[in-house]
DNA sequence: AAGATGCACAACCGCATTGTG
DNA sequence: ACACAATGCGGTTGTGCATCT
């Protein structure tokens, strides 16, 4: 089907923002709100695209937008959640107030994703690098260790998620997990406990949920409400519904097969348990992994 | 001092998804 | 159910600045 342009090329101007442009954005969506973003640049006086301006907004000009470079802790959870989800800018960004998903893709593809080589993680599947990699650490390191057994779990939990979405009634085309499921997860209590990098977490690392149902199978996050509204103050963008419902998780979830029950378990234990003591210790050696020479 | 190179970030492009009539 | 518009998202490119040779 012939899909019309999202606007006329004739005449829209291109290419970085100047700012006079900046300010009649800011003013006209002060006063009206965005609205159409189609029609926003034809009533704002703009010569733009509406998508150059949502863009624009919603990367640049927003008054939640936190600027500056990212703290550490926002690289380790950054670099967390990028484990969960790959690459999934919006929702990792979602968990990061006032921070945009083009500043942390921008942030992984500059500046984590080198990290990770240095210290012989692979970024696309967070596994240690098994031949060839520019690896300076021992590669039995803590911290790569940590990261393969997590991307593990990681898999392993899909695979699962896989099999157990044969069991939500769906039809059978859609096998494809849910894709906002380690998302909610995250949000989840699970998610809050595994959060909890510092503090009173340090003492007991493993989550209130984890010690309550260490001794369940499988169905261990049964019952749990999961609230995937926005943690983030800053993200002012609404999100598609799809992430808005909370989500219950019923029976149905513990319902997989026996068989997968233990590596489940296993990957959901090391869901919960990771990271151990925070052990991401190599993202403070600054010094040593700040820049891909030093490798 | 000047050109080459690398890096960081903003912006664009095109596909996917969602909403609506 | 379908077509199409609108929007969201992720990959990629362009640009300006800093550093190197």
């Amino acid at each position: 089907m012939g899909r019309t342009p999202c606007c006329e090329r004739k005449g829209l101007k291109k290419g970085p923002w100047g700012p006079e442009e900046d300010e009649i954005l800011i003013n006209y969506i002060n006063k009206h709100g965005h609205g159409s973003w189609r029609s926003l640049p034809k009533l704002a006086g703009l010569r733009r695209c509406g998508k150059s301006c949502r863009l624009r907004w919603t990367n640049y000009l927003r008054p939640d937008i936190k600027r500056g470079p990212f703290t550490l802790d926002e690289e380790k959870l950054v670099i967390q959640l990028h484990a969960i989800l790959g690459n999934r800018w919006a929702a990792i960004a979602s968990q990061l107030p006032g921070r945009t998903d083009n500043e942390i893709k921008n942030l992984w593809n500059t500046h984590l994703k080198k990290r990770l080589l240095c210290m012989g993680v692979d970024p696309l599947t967070h596994e240690p690098v098994t031949s060839g990699g520019p690896t300076t650490r021992p590669r039995s390191s803590p911290a790569t260790r940590h990261m393969a057994q997590w991307e593990s779990a990681r898999l392993e939990a899909e695979a699962r998620l896989s099999k157990g979405s044969l069991f939500f009634n769906s039809p059978p085309t859609s096998v494809k997990p849910d894709p906002d499921f380690f998302l909610r997860l995250w949000n989840s209590e699970v998610g809050e406990s595994f959060r909890k990098l510092n503090g009173e977490a340090k003492t007991d690392c493993r989550s209130p949920i984890s010690q309550a149902s260490s001794s369940t199978k499988c169905g261990s996050v049964s019952g749990v409400t999961v609230d995937v509204g926005p943690i983030a103050a800053g993200s002012s963008t609404p999100k598609s519904s799809r992430t808005e419902d909370p989500i219950m998780f019923d029976a149905s979830f513990s319902s997989c097969s026996n068989e997968s029950e233990d590596s489940s378990d296993t990957a959901l234990q090391l869901l919960l348990d990771f990271p151990i003591n925070n052990d991401m210790s190599f993202l403070e050696d600054v010094d040593t992994y700040a820049t891909p020479l030093q490798c």
